[in-house]
DNA sequence: TATAATCTCTCCATCAAGTGGAAGGTCAAG
DNA sequence: CTTGACCTTCCACTTGATGGAGAGATTATA
């Protein structure tokens, strides 16, 4: 099928499928005598696992390892569990970051009156 | 004082304090004649201002914004407040975003033996 | 068969917010 | 006078796409 399709029955756009294509993390599977990138299941497939691992926010290097992984038969899952481990705490860390940020964002804005006085403690904060 | 004094005293690097006055963010309050950046006390405080509001993830619009609040002594702290609780309302919602990630991906990674063996819940879930 | 519509191609630019480096000018000290 | 530290501009790179231009390919309709 053409990209149009391959990038339909994934759930991605053309012009991803054509990024992916471009950076060499999903190939397709054939090009036609015109040039026209040519998917086959198996093309699709990838670009399905690509597309979950990305929405768990995985880098397009992650990614990349791990479309190694699932296509390796001979894979070991503790190789597996190693990325998605250290994915998992940069998230932690991440989310734990913006946890303060909000926290102490979430006490200025409450302190802040918002109204037609310039007296601000956001803006003293940040002075 | 040169930019790389100014750098220091607002704790940035020389290269963001040019790139703040590039963008026109926070100029300096000369040019020597060879060109050399100058900054006074005022800018100065203009770059403290930004790495504060900066490390609270404003992005450099926002900055721009709050910086022409700060120096405007007849603002409303409705303005700033505005500003301030948009910016809080997406920190929650992405927040919200890496928790339901994380929650999820733990679950994954604790599902996974990480042995020698090619079987995986996480790859199962991503094909 | 002609033509119009749709699809696809490559190439270039853009986003945020800097960072890194090259090549060269400036300034103070020794 | 030269060394070293500091400064300048300009360009490229980062992430993960996205938008558009201009042109070629394919398909549908008249």
């Amino acid at each position: 099928m053409n990209i149009g399709e391959a990038a339909n029955q994934a759930g991605l756009s053309v012009k991803t499928v054509r990024y992916y294509s471009d950076i060499g993390l999903v190939s397709p599977s054939y090009r036609s005598a015109s040039g026209y990138r040519n998917y086959d299941s198996t093309s699709v497939k990838k670009l399905i696992f690509v597309k979950r691992a990305r929405s768990f926010d995985f880098s397009i290097e992650d990614c990349r390892e791990l479309l190694d992984l699932y296509q390796d038969k001979n894979r070991t899952s503790s190789n597996v569990r190693r990325i998605a481990k250290e994915h998992l705490i940069r998230i932690q860390k991440k989310e734990s970051e913006l946890k303060n940020l909000r926290l102490e964002l979430n006490h200025l804005v409450k302190a802040c009156a918002g109204d037609d006085r310039p007296d601000c403690p956001i803006i003293d904060y940040f002075s």
